[in-house]
DNA sequence: ATAGGGTTAG
């Protein structure tokens, strides 16, 4: 009977001649053997399985990478419970049982099955009980820990035992190993030794090399990797671009996406998602509008257009956004909660909300990020019961427990709303140790409902914790600036001076055509000065008809109140508003992006701006956007 | 039989 379906597969007489049909098995082979290696190798996976029975009846013992090739064809059926069949069989016990059980080929095919299943305490015990173990056998270990999450620090340790064990590394387990480096110290380590043995010409070790130096924040560590190889493919190409565009370098990411593509190389889904985040970090929607058309090829790809619905959230320009988000094909949940941050963002919290009252009946269940977001609305629009709310229910309706991030957001909401002894009282309540995070986000609360004392209670908690901080010292500063108490002003000043603490300055930068133009307050230096100097001052003199006066208590220093306007007049997005009024065209939203927040003068100038001049005006600070139209803002004067 | 790149918050 089974011979019969041998010959079914094999399509011939079940007698005649056997040829050499499959390189792997012997022209003498019994023909179950042979059915059953073809089987293997192009399924139906149930036809292999059932096969397999009859060759366990039958006392046959099937070639060892056959049974590897049936599992693999398990793992691309997604069927956990046939691998375990395929296991029980082999290593099941009788003739056949004991011969696989020496077989090195099927425990790592195993072994690796049940990592890819994610059953990774299954491949670690059967990985135990093995006999011999090889480089296969470690590497897969290796590389099964060091992408499972949390488990980085066992990845190492597997290593290591395999060092001990005088089993040597090749390139797959140094690419494997490298997943698991979470240290500068480490990767010199890791990197000297597959110098020494030779290893670092391989594409892949580089590629995960250039990769880890990136998410360690050693960029010129990276490109080096990167500059250092002979041959580029298209997947190390991703891997340098997506660092640059991970870390904030924006420009650099497209300038080697250009250089790429001078190179021959055709982008794919991955290349276009880090272009895409590039385009999000530096606020280039037209760019971004341009890799928009090439997504329209992978209309599949969910990563993909969540990176393009990211883009156009923190472009300002939520027409786009929304109508890509109701135009997906699929939204998962991180489709849904970019929408709602972006929303939120944009100080659209109403809406922020209502998208997510869809999602809860329509959508996927919401995580943390979700909430997240969901909060950042709330706190954003001085929703303080909602957010409560919120935040008390969430653990009940999706089984999501309250982490830092959340009671952050609540500080922010009860500190924004102005409710500071609320806020301090979260803080000590909540289950976490409270870190800078959390210090510093109250510590803008205090500075911006003027209360120096909880300001000076919060930086010493913050720099207890962080010494050198110089976020907070400026803060600090900054409160009691706005309390016009200038000593204690100059005294923070001065503990930053003593601690060689230099403010970043004011960045702000805009795109024009395929420039991106930026300006540093108080510099001069762009070869435009002069027209946007005279461009300030026609708009200052347009805006003081609507009634704007300098708001000197923005400037830090105690210093004569002529020489205070004069800092505040080239603050960093001043000079790029000029620019824009002077060159964005007619009808188009004038889009800067800053890397600090923008100031209560700015902000009162920028809003007059908007309505003498008849331009939308948007800005995103490092935090959430400024919608400026006919002399309001879309953050209600609440940031 | 084992290996490399991409999306959401702060």
């Amino acid at each position: 009977m089974a011979a019969s379906v041998a010959c079914h597969v094999l399509g011939r007489s079940a007698h005649g001649p056997s040829r050499r049909c499959l390189h792997f098995v012997p022209h003498h082979a019994h023909p179950l053997l042979v059915a059953f290696s073809r089987l293997c190798a192009h399924g139906p996976l149930c036809h292999a399985l059932a096969l397999l029975e009859n060759l366990a009846a039958a006392g046959l013992r099937a070639d060892p990478v056959a049974v590897s090739r049936l599992i693999k064809l398990c793992v691309r059926h997604g069927t956990p419970s046939d691998g375990r069949l395929i296991h029980r069989y082999v290593h099941g016990g009788g003739s056949m049982g004991a011969h696989f059980a020496s077989s090195l080929f099927v425990s790592n095919s195993l072994v690796s099955m049940y990592a890819k299943f994610g059953l990774l305490d299954d491949a670690l015990r059967l990985f135990d009980g093995m006999p011999q173990k090889n480089v296969v056998s470690w590497t897969t270990v290796v590389a099964a820990l060091a992408n499972a999450s949390g488990r980085k620090e066992e990845a190492l340790a597997f290593f290591v035992a395999m060092l001990r064990d005088g089993v040597a590394p090749n390139m797959y387990t140094f690419s494997s190993v490298l997943g698991a480096c979470s240290t500068p110290r480490m990767l010199t380590a890791l990197h000297g030794s597959i110098v020494k043995v030779g290893l670092d010409s391989d594409v892949f070790v580089r590629s995960s090399l250039i990769d880890v130096y990136m998410k360690l924040g050693d960029l010129d560590g990276g490109r080096r990797v990167f500059d250092e190889m002979v041959t580029h493919d298209l997947i190390v190409w991703n891997s340098v671009i997506a660092g640059f565009a991970q870390s904030g370098d924006g420009a650099g990411a497209i300038e080697l996406f250009v250089r790429m593509k001078e190179a021959g190389f055709l982008s794919n889904q991955g290349t276009l998602t880090s272009v895409l985040r590039a385009c999000t970090g530096m606020v280039t929607l037209e760019v971004g509008r341009q890799v928009h058309a090439h997504v329209l090829k992978y209309d599949r790809d969910l990563t993909l257009h969540n990176a393009l619905l990211d883009m156009y959230c923190k472009c300002g320009s939520l027409q786009d956004a929304d109508a890509l988000f109701s135009r997906m094909p699929q939204r998962d949940v991180i489709s849904w909660s970019t929408m709602i941050s972006g929303l939120a963002q944009n100080g659209r919290s109403v809406e922020a909300l209502k998208v997510f009252h869809t999602m809860k009946s329509e959508g996927p269940r919401p995580n943390h990020v979700t909430m997240v977001g969901v909060l950042f609305a709330c706190s954003h629009a001085g929703l303080v019961e909602d957010g409560w709310c919120y935040f008390r229910s969430m653990e009940k309706l999706f089984g999501i427990q309250p982490e830092r991030e959340h009671c952050n957001c609540m500080v922010d909401l009860l500190g924004r709303a102005g409710k500071l002894d609320e806020a301090v009282k979260f803080i000590h309540e909540m289950n976490f140790q409270p870190d800078t995070v959390i210090w510093r986000t109250l510590l803008g609360a205090c500075r911006m409902h003027k209360n120096a004392d909880l300001a000076a209670y919060a930086a010493k908690e913050i720099l207890k914790l962080e010494p050198d901080d110089q976020g907070s010292l400026i803060l600090l500063s900054n409160t009691y600036a706005g309390l016009r108490q200038w000593e204690d002003a100059e005294k923070s000043w001065k503990v930053m001076r003593d601690r060689g603490v230099k403010k970043d300055p004011g960045r702000s930068w805009i795109e024009l055509g395929k420039q991106v133009h930026i300006f540093i307050a108080g510099d001069l230096s762009h070869p435009c000065s002069e027209g946007i100097i005279q461009e300030l001052r026609r708009l200052f003199s347009r805006v003081r008809n609507l009634g704007y006066t300098p708001q000197t208590e923005f400037v830090l220093q105690d210093l004569a109140n002529e020489q205070k306007e004069d800092l505040l007049k080239y603050h960093s997005e001043k000079l790029a508003i000029a620019f824009g009024t002077m060159n964005v065209m007619e009808g188009k939203p004038i889009r800067i992006m800053k890397n600090l927040r923008i100031c209560g003068d700015c902000h009162a100038f920028v809003k007059l701006v908007s309505k003498s001049e008849g331009k939308v005006i948007i800005i995103r600070d490092p935090v959430r956007f400024h919608h400026f139209q006919d002399g309001v803002c879309s953050c209600n004067d609440y940031w």
